[in-house]
DNA sequence: ATTGATATGTTATTCTATTACCCGTAACAA
DNA sequence: TTGTTACGGGTAATAGAATAACATATCAAT
């Protein structure tokens, strides 16, 4: 795409520099619990699926993801891949970027909660930020013309620390 | 669609009744005369894709958009609708919807600009809403991760006040 | 064993969006 | 008048995203 300049996702989170490897292995971890918990099944794909958002810490979209469990003979046709994200973004493990038709685990799994993105245009690296803040300015909004607010859809696309240094605009 | 109870979005903007018949050719002559003081062309096409879109006070896809100028002999093929929505949303006269792959009418057209919006998932209303109290709250956020903000997409999915009470919960 | 619930496999289709190419006209210069 | 350029529009083909529909498999609980 349109990954012509340096800074790697897949070593962002939050736009910072982690332990990736860690990172990966930690969250699933975590999913696994809770599924085990609330009697969820993590299957293989939808535990594959999540691997292989989590290892890229950016928006995939659908057919990206299927290409991928395609190369490792877990399923071929749409409906696998679109199954799979609709268990994780139901149940809070990943979340739908609406404005890329993509999706991105989530970097704080817990109930099935509305997010805020920001998204770099340079690299492509998704960061989950607090919804609170814009939401609740939202809620204010919406209430002066007497609007009950279900879901927010909140991004904000731009450019990530790294790539401001090297986009010098 | 789901248009299965009563509240009419056409008779409604930002969630209340209004001369729609005035408020569509404000509009279009309030367009207009920008298109003039700036040098650009409102088209035939493309001023009746902005009296569509008014004429709803909803957002509609691009098809829909499409269904109707076929109906007109205005066109016929989607690059037809698709310029002339690009048209109207590149000079602020028009938003894509992110969250629905639909458009809507600008209520205030101005310079390009960001908006807030509040979807209606009862009747399919769509107000635009002061974008400035949530974009603000965001670009706190998006500071403290060093993060660079050059778009947002902020849409709220609810009930507008005619649905709430009709839709009891 | 039978049932019911859940998860998958597969095909086809729908909906959304873009690319590429060609045509006609307006504006302007040679 | 004749290029030449810029722009808008017509059309066909294709790409990209998502779902509908139906068949099959798996597994737990009777
Ligand atoms: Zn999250
Ligand atoms: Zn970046
Ligand atoms: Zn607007
Ligand atoms: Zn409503």
């Amino acid at each position: 795409m349109t990954d012509t300049h340096a800074p790697r996702p897949t070593d962002a989170i939050g736009f910072a520099s982690h332990d990736h490897h860690a990172c990966i292995e930690g969250t699933v971890a975590a999913v696994a619990a809770r599924c085990a918990d609330e009697g969820l099944h993590l299957t293989p794909v939808r535990r594959r699926v999540l691997e292989i958002l989590l290892a890229r810490h950016r928006a995939l979209g659908a057919y990206e993801i299927l290409d991928v469990l395609r190369d490792e003979g877990l399923g071929s046709q749409p409906p696998v891949a679109y199954r799979a994200l609709e268990f994780l973004t139901k149940h809070g493990f990943a979340h739908r970027i609406e404005g890329m038709n993509a999706f991105a685990a989530c970097t704080h799994p817990g109930q099935d909660h509305d997010a805020a993105f920001l998204i770099c245009t340079g690299c492509g690296a998704v960061a989950e930020a607090p919804v609170e803040p814009a939401r609740a300015a939202l809620e204010r909004t919406a209430e002066a013309a007497g609007f009950t607010i279900a879901r927010t859809v909140l991004e904000a696309e731009g450019l990530c620390p790294n790539c401001s240094q090297s986009h010098p605009s």
